[in-house]
RNA sequence: GCCCGGGUGGCGAAAUCGGCAGACGCAAAGGACUUAAAAUCCUUUUCGCCGCAAGGCGAGUGUGGGUUCAAGUCCCACCCCGGGCACCA
């Protein structure tokens, strides 16, 4: 039995929580309405509408926890595939996500295709990249993905690369620079341009991609991946077939981290479209076909990887940028001066990139070009949960949309999950066999379902207007709350999550929808809780669950333990033999208001009230400024304990007044932390309502002021002793108590004194020789 | 290899603008209360040396330099740890 009421907490990300929760609860009663989706649980307030309605403030302020989302959506009725849940139909959540499918597919930002992706045989569906992390499924991390090649449905993000990139710049300053950095590096656009290559004896021509055309003289082959569609053009015999496919098999095979080059000559020749030169066409395993063309002019004299290809293969190795002057090191990325380059030569590499494009261009062989390394957002599940995407396969008709009067396209609940691979909705055939809405003739359903990753997008969007039955959201409703104030997330969803609500917020805006183009404008990233040194994470067996300690300790406890444990943004290791720490101060506190509440023994005001005072009103400043700036609740707490401990060595003597007053103070400043105690105690001083609905306390910078300051004196900058002057005495005075002080006597005697620095109310320093 | 973080007592950490390094807490030791234990309250606690003692002296923020009256904080070089990216042409 706890001597304090412990309250509840869900423990699903108790950091995220205690963090987002103190932030909203001071926010509110820093006089702002909160929309803080999961925070009215802490409140204590009923619905989450209850707090919109019931507006009392002026201001308002939009808080969203990353770590929320799973509750959230849960009440909004998307599906959750995290624990592998099966969801029932909730109809309103399949028809918004269908008919923005729909709106994408009009414009053609949906489109379906065959592409090799990677399929997790754990979960048995195919996973967008930025859901592999280290060539294993995101959920699964010990599980290796592969390679398959099926018919996928894809949302056209790279549309939108460019603004996702520029809009960055409204994000600055916002957003922690590494996330920025991250999303760019995942964008990865580069400049370059793409050149045709004859080849010789075919009709066919190569292109090629590159970011240094200032290079293209010191080309000595092709190489083209070994997937690339003109391989099999090239290589005709069945020998040299089968060699691409082992090819294609032992790099599979390898370990992506040191891969070993394989090229493969083609036998064929292209033409080099400055010089006309002949050279040998390869297939290379480094190639990929993923990126740019998928096929590259290697120039070894210039670049790493072509170096060692070639190196490796006896391909000439042709030099064809001098350094400029003063730069040492390897040449192979740098610019410098072009040379054996023909009329070229003698050109600046910038300027030789920008006259040869303008060359292959009039002459009808290549132009300017930007490539990006993300790829399409494939959002094809292969999992009985999930929206169905609204599409229909006729045999006459080809791929024909659900009309929207048709929506929503729900799920059976009917089916057998079988973990085969093959998704559970094909077998159940009043699903899958429907009439097409074009022709009336016998058609398929399409059975793949969207990655919840949709959900999670814009699922913020929907919370502020959930029941809305005509339209995802009303904007006029809804726009007061956006863009976001305030996101907090884990740093792990940097390029999952966050990046695809960005690009959801941004069709959202061309479909006139939202006004805002960014869905939040500034995210604060917390640190991981770390076991033993690493992330927690079910593969590695060291998740703790907190629940344990909430039922040991209270939830209150378990959140000031997680806050002072490390300021928030710094990884926290999980330890939990310093909780005993934070449940004693509770402890302490609750001791503390319920002796002094309601005291009638008349003491008089004295020189403790205003002590006690003083110390108050500068706790009071502390916090406030921690939350107004940084957010480190580790140092507020602390000064909250600071202001404890004070109070009991003054206890004895203070007046019941003045202990009212800072029993009122002391709870009202523990409430974003601690919700449930502080609301106790509130009731405990014959309070009535919410502790929360309070306003946060206003600090006396006269209150706060020190009588005496004890200021440092050093000689030659160490420290020798202190001397005691009022605030804001001047530096004559400071200087002339310095030099009569004892210690500092004894320091300076029989040495010349050559400076006096004197920093008023701060310290004296006596350089001496 | 490249790009970010970070390195401070036995431990988590604090020092927010260049101004007393180690606040606050854990652990540890001692004391009060108690028949006893728990709980609570109080005290000590960076390291080394000197002293019976009050106290004093010296060293100290990964390493080596530098700037400054003054450096955990700024500059240069390096070491170590963590995270992200990485044949992206």
């Amino acid at each position: 039995m706890l001597p304090y009421p412990s309250g509840k907490l869900h423990m699903g990300h108790v950091r995220n929580y205690s963090i987002g929760d103190a932030l909203a609860r001071y926010m509110w009663m820093r006089g702002y309405n909160v929309l803080h989706p999961m925070g009215w649980d802490a409140f204590g307030l009923p619905a989450e509408n209850a707090a919109i309605k019931r507006s009392m403030h002026p201001r308002e302020w939009t808080l969203s926890n990353i770590a929320h989302m799973k509750a959230q959506m849960r009440r909004l009725g998307f599906a959750l595939d995290w624990n592998r849940e099966i969801s029932t139909c909730e109809p309103e959540y399949y028809r918004w996500n269908q008919w923005f499918f729909l709106k994408m597919f009009e414009r053609g930002l949906a489109y379906r295709r065959e592409a090799r992706l990677n399929w997790c045989p754990e979960c048995g569906t195919v996973l967008a990249n930025e859901q592999v992390v280290n060539g294993c499924c995101w959920r699964h991390e010990t599980t290796p993905v592969e390679q398959r090649a099926m018919q996928q449905w894809f949302l056209k993000i790279t549309a939108y690369a460019d603004r996702l990139l520029d809009d960055m710049k409204q994000l600055e300053g916002g957003w922690p620079e590494r996330v920025l950095t991250m999303q760019r590096n995942w964008i990865g656009r580069s400049e370059g341009a793409e050149v045709d290559f004859d080849i010789e004896g075919c009709a066919d021509k190569i292109r090629i991609f590159t970011t240094r055309i200032d290079t293209i003289y010191g080309a000595t082959c092709l190489i083209l991946a070994l997937e690339h569609p003109l391989a099999e053009k090239l290589v005709t015999d069945a020998e040299g077939r089968l060699k691409i496919k082992e090819a294609i098999d032992r790099t599979a095979r390898q370990d992506p981290d040191s891969l070993e080059k394989i090229g493969l000559f083609t036998g064929r020749y292209a033409v080099h479209p400055f010089s006309g030169a002949k050279i040998p066409i390869w297939l290379g395993n480094f190639v990929l076909m993923g990126y740019g063309t998928g096929a590259i002019m290697a120039v070894p004299a210039h670049d790493e990887r072509d170096f060692e290809f070639c190196q490796r293969y006896n391909i000439p190795i042709a030099p064809v940028i001098r350094p400029v002057a003063g730069e040492d090191g390897l040449p192979y990325v740098e610019d410098g001066v072009v040379e054996n380059s023909g009329e070229w030569s003698g050109l600046g590499s910038e300027e030789a990139r920008r006259k040869m494009t303008a060359f292959a261009r009039e002459h009808s062989f290549g132009e300017a070009a930007v490539t990006y390394r993300i790829k399409d957002w494939g959002i094809s599940r292969q999992r009985y949960w999930g929206t169905p995407i609204p599409m229909i396969h006729c045999p006459h008709c080809g791929i024909v949309p659900v009309p929207e009067k048709d929506l929503p396209v729900l799920l059976p609940l009917d089916v057998t999950i079988t973990g085969t691979g093959k998704s559970p909705l094909e077998s159940v055939d009043w699903f899958i066999n429907v009439n097409c809405p074009k022709c009336g003739g016998a058609a398929r359903r399409e059975s793949d379902t969207m990655d919840t990753f949709v959900d999670s997008s814009w699922y913020f969007y929907r919370y502020c207007d959930p029941h809305n039955e005509h339209a995802p959201f009303q904007t006029s409703t809804i726009a007061r709350w956006f863009p976001i104030d305030q996101y907090i997330g884990g740093i792990t969803h940097a390029i999952l999550h966050l990046i695809y609500s960005r690009f959801w917020t941004k069709v959202m805006h061309d479909l006139t929808l939202i006004s805002n183009a960014e869905p939040t404008k500034n995210l604060f990233t917390q640190g991981m809780v770390l076991k033993g040194g690493t992330a927690m994470s079910k593969s590695k067996g060291n998740v703790v669950d907190p629940d344990e300690m909430v039922a040991r300790y209270g939830a209150d406890t378990c959140r000031l333990y997680t806050l002072f444990a490390a300021p928030p943004e710094k990884d926290m290791e999980w330890d939990e033999s310093s909780v005993d720490g934070q449940y004693r101060f509770l402890g302490r506190v609750y001791r503390f208001v319920t002796r002094n509440a309601a005291r009638e023994d008349g003491r008089a005001t004295g020189a403790s009230d205003r002590e006690a005072l003083r110390k108050l009103h500068q706790t009071i400043r502390k916090i406030t400024n921690d939350f107004d700036s940084r957010w480190h609740f580790n140092t507020s707490i602390a000064s909250l304990m600071q202001l404890v401990n004070e109070l009991y060595t003054l206890e004895a003597d203070l007046s019941a007044e003045a202990a009212r007053t800072i029993c009122e103070k002391l709870t009202l400043m523990l409430a974003p932390f601690a919700p449930y105690t502080a609301q106790d105690l509130w009731d405990t001083l014959g309070h009535n309502g919410p502790v929360f609905r309070q306003t946060w306390p206003a600090f006396d910078s006269e209150l706060a002021k020190e009588d005496l300051l004890e200021i440092p004196v050093q000689v030659n900058g160490k420290l020798r002793g202190h001397i005691h002057t009022p605030l804001g005495a001047p530096k004559e005075q400071l200087e002339q108590l310095a030099l009569e002080n004892d210690k500092v006597t004894a320091f300076v005697e029989g040495k010349r004194i050559v400076k006096i620095i004197v920093v008023p109310d701060k310290l004296v320093n006596i350089v001496a020789k």
